[in-house]
DNA sequence: CGGCGTACTTGCATTTTGCAAGTGTCGAGG
DNA sequence: CCTCGACACTTGCAAAATGCAAGTACGCCG
């Protein structure tokens, strides 16, 4: 298996880049990123246990039953694909039709 | 929507990315692409469709029922994104659990 | 004409995704 | 003490995507 391969098993699930590029921006709270991303919240709920698995995020409690999601250094590593990814996706937006 | 998730909606289905990944390496023909990647015969055959519908890729007719399958500029500028998803493959790879 | 290579398509089982509604827990307010 | 609301999920079921195996189409070669 590939190394492109490696990650797609870590982050090719649907909904998974992009909470990661919502925690980018800082620790996020479920509700935050279930508005924001617009996700179903029984996906994001497992998409969160699975990228705690794979090290990417990991959970951190606030008040009682509130707490946030922040992204581990290797979730901070993906920064760099993230960005590449978004300014293809940009750039392919920008052209109507090539 | 973001810019990140109007790349995922061309490159983000299964197979997608490493099809791309497997082209950067010059044209490939069906059955290559088939036997190299370990896809399912009729998910490579829809994504190379969407591929060529999204002008990522385009179909190189070579002899009678033969042909080959190509980036188009479109595809090759998602090089840096796949380097970039690959070192971050590799790297996660060679920790056992960090 | 019959078999071979190439590129798919088709039918159906399995898995993943999505929607809507429900559950558990804690703290504040009455 | 008891209810209510906020938050973070879970559950049940429908729809869509994926996967496997077998079949189809089309020319060429003998």
């Amino acid at each position: 298996m590939s190394d492109l391969a490696a990650a797609l098993e870590v982050i090719g699930a649907r909904w998974a880049l992009l909470v990661v590029e919502r925690l980018l921006e800082g620790p996020q709270r479920y509700g935050d990123l279930q508005r924001d991303l617009g996700a179903p919240t029984n996906i994001l709920a497992t998409r969160l246990r699975e990228l705690e698995a794979a090290g990417v995020l990991y959970r951190l409690p606030l008040r009682h039953n509130t707490r946030a999601y922040a992204l581990t250094d290797r979730g901070l590593a993906l920064r760099e694909a993230i960005v590449a990814l978004g300014r293809w996706g940009g750039a392919v937006r920008g052209q109507v039709q090539a």
